[in-house]
DNA sequence: GCCAACGTTGGC
DNA sequence: GCCAACGTTGGC
């Protein structure tokens, strides 16, 4: 059992809108590193933190649980999409994604207050640069974040 | 809107 | 295989 943190733009799926669906497929990833976490690291009964980016105030909204391994993502097929990928074809998919359900929202904990924290310091999350939508997660920093920081939370 | 960082593309 | 140009991400 692994942990993850996946992001997501709220304007696109919000942890309001996986509440709402339940479960949903991770589509869109268009990066071969998150691919290749969703391919062949990512287990039914994985955990993740689901993660508001591209926001006022980016941060943690919400768990939820990989429900589905890896499955070929159908945007990447549809013309009208704008993760269509022309040079991806049924027959040789390049694009995959699992299906994760909505365990439950937390208070918001913004990427400012997880900096605070040099217990949290390594998660790649936090390192300069960082673009990746798809990063592991320590077990250390999942009960950190999950027992220190959302305790009180809603 | 800016811009740092990084990934991808494509000419050579 | 190199690397410049370009596109995207995403915090601020």
């Amino acid at each position: 059992m692994r942990y993850w943190l996946m992001k997501s733009e709220p304007d696109e799926v919000s942890i309001d809108d996986l509440e709402a669906r339940r479960t949903v497929p991770w589509f869109g990833v268009r990066n071969y590193q998150a691919r290749n976490f969703m391919r062949d690291a990512m287990q039914v009964g994985d955990l993740a933190f689901f993660y508001h980016s591209g926001c006022p105030v980016p941060g943690i909204a919400g768990l939820c649980e990989v429900t589905a391994p890896a499955h070929p993502d159908l945007t990447q097929f549809d013309p009208a999409s704008p993760y269509f990928d022309a040079k991806s074809s049924p027959d040789d998919p390049r694009w995959v994604c699992v299906d994760v359900r909505f365990l439950r929202k937390t208070r918001l904990v913004p990427l400012a207050e997880l900096r605070e924290h040099v217990e949290l310091a390594a998660m790649p999350v936090l390192q300069r640069g960082n673009r990746l939508s798809i990063t592991p997660v320590g077990e250390a920093e999942w009960r950190f974040v999950t027992e220190r920081l959302m305790r009180s939370g809603s």
